[in-house]
DNA sequence: ACCCTAGTGTC
DNA sequence: CTCGGAT
DNA sequence: ATCCGAGGACACTAGGGT
């Protein structure tokens, strides 16, 4: 794992109990990088890697033994246990890392190496197996790397520019591969300790940028081709193996290992979520999870709509507002000696009770001892005319950074209650739930509190014709829509259920694609192009209106004998920005028209117009061209309509 | 001291 | 947030 | 039917570049 010390009689003292040691003894800059560091590193030779690696270690626990980082090589970890399990095709294995295909592994042998994975003294942890066995090294945090920034390390290791390696990228495949062909090694010189990897990639967040950029870089080199492909898709979060109840495999493992009953842990994982259980179970042991119960003040990840609304929807149901805003969990627990304490959570479980004003106000008032409420913080603004509207979520947001032009009157609506006075509500049908909330939140609707609180409208409907009369009547009010809700369902916590529907406006525009972004080749749906431009008409040309996601394979075959019959490459290649990385592409002329459908304008200045939540619908072709797609006085109109801008 | 970029979380 | 593909 | 990862807009923030 080390590389030659160099040969001083410091750094041999140094070393001679091992790197751990020599770190601690050298003591300096544990956690953070100075001049010391360097001079560090170069006297002990580590590596750049090595070194954060154990100085990760140290600062989480100082008392690491002079082994704290011995585990398998991390080659031995891609050979035995990634490379079996990811099922990448077969044909590929020669050319990418120089390896014959290993036999194909039935489900049960998939099954039994990941149980054999779990079980056998690796030296690495419980938590850490797990987050593996996701591909996920950062266990559920950020991974603090993009595409972007790999691209640029890449680069910087075979000496090309940036623009280069997006060329390879198009032809080539996905970043991954790129990496495993960037060396003719097969495996690490000096094998790398899958420890060191697996510290090293999940302290990367707290350090910066550039170091960031050093460690990395300097563990691609030290690896093989298999060991760069496997890395870079870990860091990607791209490794995806190929076993049937990832989940419930590792559930049970605990099970085993623990002598903790499966119920207890599955409920625990909806709790918590894999990662904090096995963090819990390593700290506490089985001890710990009596803490894990439904409770005020552990926040939990809400359940969320599933889908759009059947047309063979069963009656009666219960049909409720949607209202644009923010999910926000509110919490209220007593204290044994009546204090009351208060929480506001986030749908990613983040703490926003110090951001919102009135929260603590309007638990206090809650006639209760103890409540989990589940809501919408919404907000209501007033128009040019002066009169009052529903405010979109952008508005809420920038209000609450205290940015907003205009005052947004918040409030928070209920539609849900989890858990009452000490009992925990989630296994009763939701009409209980929701006379419980009404009960709960009837004595404070009205009164003027600084975060007033009102009941979601809704009511059961017994029919279709009753169903869009409220669908209609909310939308008439400036709201999002509304959701369907089956009276009988228990609450999934942190689950996306058919128990909940929703039904949205369905707009559409017919607007031009102007630009094809390349897609990853070796990606699933084998479609050339996985996002494009989109531009209405206007008196200055084709307007940008932002882009959009690719359609499905068979769609994409159209698209493509469209611009090659109808000429429409330019020659000119485009590079774009996206969410997640830089993709490159080509320029189109204008001539392919689309149907766009999305959920509305959001106009950050008043320059540029964009839609929200874009997709394609449906191809245009032969049915109109370019000339006749919207303009942009058509979604002036459409903002204009809906009381935006 | 300032501006820009990459990463993150909200929908 | 929405969608398609895989399961 | 369900899950998961692909894609979208927006706006903040810390860290790094200049």
């Amino acid at each position: 794992m080390l590389r030659e010390p160099q040969q001083t009689d410091v750094a041999a003292w140094m070393l001679q109990n091992g790197p751990v040691d020599g770190v601690r003894q050298a003591g300096v800059g544990i956690g953070r990088r100075g001049v010391s560091d360097i001079y560090v590193n170069d006297l002990l030779g580590l590596g750049e890697a090595n070194l954060f690696a154990i100085q990760s270690e140290l600062r989480e626990n100082p008392q690491a033994g002079p082994d704290a980082l011995t585990s398998l090589p991390f080659f031995s970890l891609c050979k035995g246990f990634f490379l079996p399990l990811m099922g990448i095709a077969p044909d590929r294995l020669p050319g990418l890392f120089g390896l014959q295909p290993p036999q194909p592994l039935s489900p049960e042998n998939r099954d039994a190496l990941v149980e054999t994975f779990l079980e056998r003294e690796l030296g690495l942890s419980l938590a850490e197996k797990v987050g593996l066995i996701f591909g996920d090294p950062f266990r559920g945090r950020a991974a603090s790397v993009r595409h972007d920034t790999l691209c640029h390390i890449l680069a910087q290791m075979v000496f090309l520019p940036i623009s280069k390696i997006r060329e390879q990228l198009i032809k080539a495949g996905d970043l991954p591969s790129l990496f495993a062909l960037s060396t003719v090694k097969k495996k690490a010189d000096t094998p790398v300790a899958s420890a060191v990897v697996v510290k090293t990639l999940s302290h990367l967040s707290s350090t910066g940028r550039r170091r960031r950029t050093e460690v990395l870089q300097d563990l691609f080199q030290q690896c093989g081709r298999l060991e760069r492909y496997v890395l870079a898709g870990l860091i990607l979060g791209k490794v995806h193996l190929n076993v049937s109840g990832r989940q419930d495999l590792i559930l049970k493992a605990l099970s085993f290992k623990y002598g903790a009953g499966l119920e207890s842990l599955t409920s625990a994982a909806a709790l918590l979520d894999i990662f904090g259980l096995c963090d819990l179970l390593e700290e506490k042991g089985i001890e710990g999870l009596k803490e894990v119960t439904l409770k005020p003040l552990s926040p939990i990840r809400p359940a969320l709509a599933g889908s759009n609304i059947p047309s063979d929807l069963k009656f009666p149901a219960w049909f409720e507002c949607k209202y644009d805003g923010l999910r926000l969990m509110i919490h209220k627990d007593t204290d044994s000696q009546g204090r009351v304490l208060a929480g506001a959570f986030t749908r990613k479980r983040n703490d926003w009770l110090e951001l919102i004003k009135g929260v603590h106000n309007l638990v206090q008032l809650l006639p209760c001892r103890s409540a989990i409420l589940d809501g919408e913080l919404h907000g209501t603004i007033l128009d040019r005319w002066g009169a009052p509207r529903p405010a979109t979520v952008y508005e809420v947001h920038s209000y609450l950074r205290g940015e907003s032009p205009v005052p947004v009157n918040l409030k928070y609506v209920g539609f849900d209650l989890v858990y009452l006075n000490g009992h925990d509500l989630t296994g009763l049908p939701f009409r209980d739930r929701r006379r419980n909330l009404e009960t709960l939140l009837t004595p404070l609707t009205g009164m003027p509190l600084p975060l007033p609180v009102v009941l979601s409208q809704g009511s059961r409907v017994e029919n279709k014709e009753q169903l869009n009369r409220l669908y209609e009547q909310y939308r008439h009010q400036g709201h999002e829509g509304g959701m369907v809700k089956v009276e009988s369902s228990t609450y999934p916590i942190a689950q996306r259920t058919t128990n909940w529907m929703k039904r949205k406006p369905e707009e559409t525009l017919d607007l031009v694609l102007t630009a094809a972004f390349w897609s990853d080749p070796t990606a699933a749906g084998n479609r050339p192009f996985d996002s494009f431009i989109i531009a209405c008409r206007s008196p200055e040309g084709f307007k940008e209106v932002g882009t959009v996601a690719g359609v499905d394979a068979g769609t994409s075959v159209q698209v493509v004998q469209t611009i090659m019959s109808q000429n429409l490459l330019t020659g000119r290649t485009v590079e774009h920005r996206g969410s997640r990385n830089t993709s490159a592409g080509v320029e189109l002329a204008p001539g392919l028209v689309v149907s766009v459908k999305f959920e509305g304008i959001v106009r950050p200045d008043p320059d540029r117009v964009a839609l929200r939540s874009p997709r394609i619908v449906r191809l245009r072709v032969g049915e109109i061209g370019p000339y006749e797609a919207n303009s942009l006085e058509d979604l002036h109109q459409i903002q204009l309509k809906h009381g935006l801008g």
